[in-house]
DNA sequence: GTGGTCTAGACCACA
DNA sequence: GTGGTCTAGACCACT
């Protein structure tokens, strides 16, 4: 699992650690069922305090995204086909609908906002990947 | 000046007061050299401590945004024509760039934000003014 | 009584009018027992409030560089030519003297001071002035 | 690190922590990526409030001298090599620029404000170092 | 009237 | 432990 923490972004790390992971769950990064990196270990690699992971971990467990299995570990839950699907139309929605609110106000008009979503796109090479699944 | 505050965002208030006087003022709305509505109106108006309206207004002063005459209070400051086009740009980029990281992780198209972005704009009743269905 | 106010500079006006008044006193700008210009004209040449100059010429009185003629008005002081001498010296003595506090400080040698000097006197034209009086 | 405030000079207790900090960060005498002395104890040691404190931190990081990692405390920022040099010009040149602007008003020839200069460094044991005779 | 500073004390988020 | 925020209330400088 290949995370990275942005110490200057003023982002809690613990949010980083949650949002990172729960995408890399719904984008299928993260096999099913599969057991989690444990919380020491995690905790080591980021060089960050395990309470810190901790945190992210129970939070994505109550978030449906993590299984504890007591006294073995975290896992990856098993999500239905269309939760995965909603969650990341969901996700993305709620990041959009901000910026968008703050367009209207600028009354920045849609064919602007679609260029910059655009050249935003082409910066993270996207169209070079296949985009089948959806 | 309309400004709302949400207690329970977990947004620090000043915080808010700031985005949303920026925010107003690069949209046009807050006409350029008026005076500002004063700490302890304003502090008033919102029901909260005029120590939390100064350090709002303080670091908005710090970003250019207003001008002290010491003695008798603060004033819009005068942008440059292209400086309030930038910023309102770069404010609506920075929110498009955490969205469209999310959507390539998660393998959205291009299309699919697309149509996202105009049901939104739909929803806010943007075009403005060009319109008479309003 | 030619005065220049910076609104943005951060030090108060009144404050700026004493500096610039008491430095053409001693620098002989000023013709001695001359009356000076009244409160509420400056105040209006200005564009500031009249109890801003107030203070201003009031404080100068108490520094012994201004003498209040009950009813009439305030007049430049009669001063020792010696006098003169010393204020301009102990007025620049004060001011290098925290900027050498702070050199020495930052372990700024003596001759990049002089560098700075040297052009800090060229940028204001100084060298094409005669300086016979010293 | 060693800080002296004066509570009568007028200067806000936030400014003179900002300006003394600020200075000995330029000059080197606080190490680089070094933990600051903590907001409440360094506001023990000074007999100060808290917040007065944070303030003169907070702003320092806003100028970049300082960086925070959330929950661990304040940091000495690493600044570009060229970056302090710069700075400690600029410092000083502030101060001059005043202190010139005065001496060329008040007709003071530059081999006076020299002479000035000369007796303040030798009054501060300048140069440095170089010399074993302090 | 304006904003700026400071205090004492509370509560919170983060690591 | 760290810093951040907010309050209520005081005092000050400036215009």
């Amino acid at each position: 699992m290949l995370l990275e923490i942005d110490h200057h972004s003023g982002v809690p790390i613990y949010r980083q650690v949650m949002d990172q992971i729960r995408r890399q769950i719904v984008a299928g990064q993260l096999p099913e069922s599969e057991q989690l990196i444990s919380v020491r270990e995690l905790a080591e690699q980021l060089k960050v305090n395990p309470m810190t992971i901790s945190k992210a971990y129970t939070m994505l467990e109550l978030e449906g995204f993590l299984e504890r299995q007591r006294g073995v570990g975290l896992f990856i839950a098993k999500l239905r086909k269309d939760q995965k699907g909603q969650t990341k139309i969901r996700l993305l929605e709620q990041m959009l609908a901000r910026a968008v609110a703050t367009a209207v106000q600028l009354e920045i008009p849609e064919e602007k906002t679609r260029q910059i979503i655009a050249r935003l796109y082409q910066k993270h090479g996207f169209p070079l990947r296949s985009h089948s699944d959806d």
